[in-house]
DNA sequence: ACTTGATCATTT
DNA sequence: AAATGATCAAGT
């Protein structure tokens, strides 16, 4: 049973030496040295890969609102990727501020906070792969190119400009080039405080920013082109 | 095959 | 009830 360090890390470079110890674990390797177990299926256990990574590099117990890593700024992500370096998922970011679109900006966002440092560990599986047979991938700390923030920022604030003008439901996860927004609630019928046309309250579906896949992909295949380069 | 909308567990 | 951790599964 390999040994795992729970404590949290005091700088980026323990972070990252901690992160690159685990990487070639399988998921299961990594449970057993928490002493947990994985699941057969992550059906009903959709987030156990996201907290087995958490406890296993030690971030903070979930403090709301902040980084998982708050004095490094960090904020963590499981990244289920092919073999071939694929995403299988898209990424979720962080639920959607509905109920006072006019007092927020890009730059005090949430969704840009969140997206400031992401230290991505991917999951190296196929979608029929057991969790505990899932292994863990070499980490990649990224921040936003300038370009990457551009085209961010573009598509969270033509999502806002509909949000602001009262349309948030009309909003469906085709919108956004690189960042999309889609239901998130307990079930279909979940309803949150939002804006109206006229600036009125109005009861609708509480939703979250999401990175596509496809953008996730450049990132993975550029870190990629660098980890390789002579 | 891939995406969109729906869903599940946990914690605060 | 809402936010965070995500993946599922129906639809195209």
């Amino acid at each position: 049973m390999p040994d795992v360090n729970t404590s949290t890390p005091q700088t980026l470079s323990d972070l990252l030496k901690r992160a690159r110890a685990i990487a070639g674990l399988t998921l299961g390797e990594l449970a057993s040295g928490l002493g947990e177990q994985p699941p057969a299926t992550l059906r009903r256990d959709k987030g156990w890969v996201g907290r087995m990574l958490e406890q296993a590099l030690g971030a903070d117990a979930s403090t709301a609102q902040a980084p998982d890593f708050a004095a490094l700024g960090i904020e963590l992500k499981t990244l289920p990727l092919t073999p071939e370096g694929r995403p299988l998922e898209s990424t979720f970011v962080t639920c959607v501020e509905l109920a006072d679109p006019d007092a927020i900006s890009w730059e005090t966002s949430h969704a840009r906070q969140k997206l400031a440092r992401v230290l991505f560990i991917p999951i190296l599986t196929h979608r029929r792969t057991p969790p505990g047979e899932r292994l863990i991938g070499q980490p990649l700390l990224w921040t936003p190119s300038p370009d990457e923030e551009a085209r961010l920022r573009n598509d969270w604030e033509r999502h806002m400009r509909t949000i602001r003008q009262g349309y948030a439901h009309a909003i469906t996860a085709e919108d956004g080039d690189v960042l999309q927004i889609r239901p998130k609630g307990a079930r279909a019928s979940s309803r949150v405080w939002g804006q109206g046309p006229s600036g009125e309250l109005e009861l609708i579906q509480p939703r979250a920013y999401y990175l596509r896949p496809s953008f996730t992909a450049e990132i993975i295949a550029r870190s990629f082109a660098l980890s390789t380069a002579s």
